[in-house]
DNA sequence: CTTTATACCTCGTATAACTATATATAGTGC
DNA sequence: GCACTATATATAGTTATACGAGGTATAAAG
């Protein structure tokens, strides 16, 4: 197993800030990973992390798809694997499409502001494009 | 002095995770109202309550900038206001500026990842616009 | 001198995400 | 059939963050 632990001493802190601007958005993002289908567990986080940003471990997305199906959000099914150990499949409930068209639209409108308070200081990196 | 308390009971979560959307922004917005010169502690509010989404308390404000200040991120010096309590005006560094740069390019390369996320969700509520 | 308005500050608490670790299933080599 | 490995789910403990409630300070108004 060999623990190795690194221990990074977090002494540094460059990105603190950036894993910051992520909190409170996960949570949208697994549902927002369910939208098109069914998907499991690793499945989100590989997902996730191709069609964003947002590079979850697997200690973060569980939790949160546990207190997403408890809050009736979305439902979990097991499936035999034809390899491997079987997987359990979260879907989209009614309330939970529900719950993520609401929090898409605050999302925009307070992306939207943040962006507006932004503009000043993008401006002067935005030389192209 | 009648402590009351209130403890929410916080037994409604109606809009937990919209408060969770702003985490980690809130330092960028400090920063940001910042840009075009200096406020002070209250202004720093209203500017962002009228700019954004972002209502934040005073709890929320003055600890941030503390925060700020240490990390050499902004100074801070005492004004004589004309009428009423003294006013601390901060003022954004070098430092700060380019921290700022640096945040507000995170934003928005993670901003964009979130709404490439959400466009299919977002898609069906557009009937306008 | 008390009240009101403005402004700054801090403590305690609840919440959320992450790190590290544990558990479960099944295929592979011997 | 037993270790070893890969895949997958799960959780306990830590840390960081925002916020609500209260407190202090200054000065003008009554």
């Amino acid at each position: 197993m060999a623990i190795q632990r690194a221990l990074p001493a977090e002494g540094d802190q460059p990105d603190r800030w950036e894993a910051q601007l992520r909190k409170g958005a996960v949570e949208m993002a697994a549902l927002a990973s369910l939208w098109q289908g069914r998907l499991y567990g690793l499945e989100i986080i590989r997902f996730l992390e191709s069609q964003s940003q947002l590079a979850l471990a697997e200690g973060t997305i569980y939790p949160i798809l546990n207190r997403l199906k408890a809050e009736g959000m979305l439902t979990s099914e097991w499936v035999e694997a034809e390899a491997g150990h079987p997987r359990k499949y979260y879907s989209l409930t009614d309330a939970g499409r529900q719950r993520l068209r609401q929090m898409a639209e605050a999302w925009t409108s307070f992306s939207r502001g943040l962006s507006r308070l932004l503009e000043p200081v993008v401006q002067q990196q935005e030389k192209t494009q």
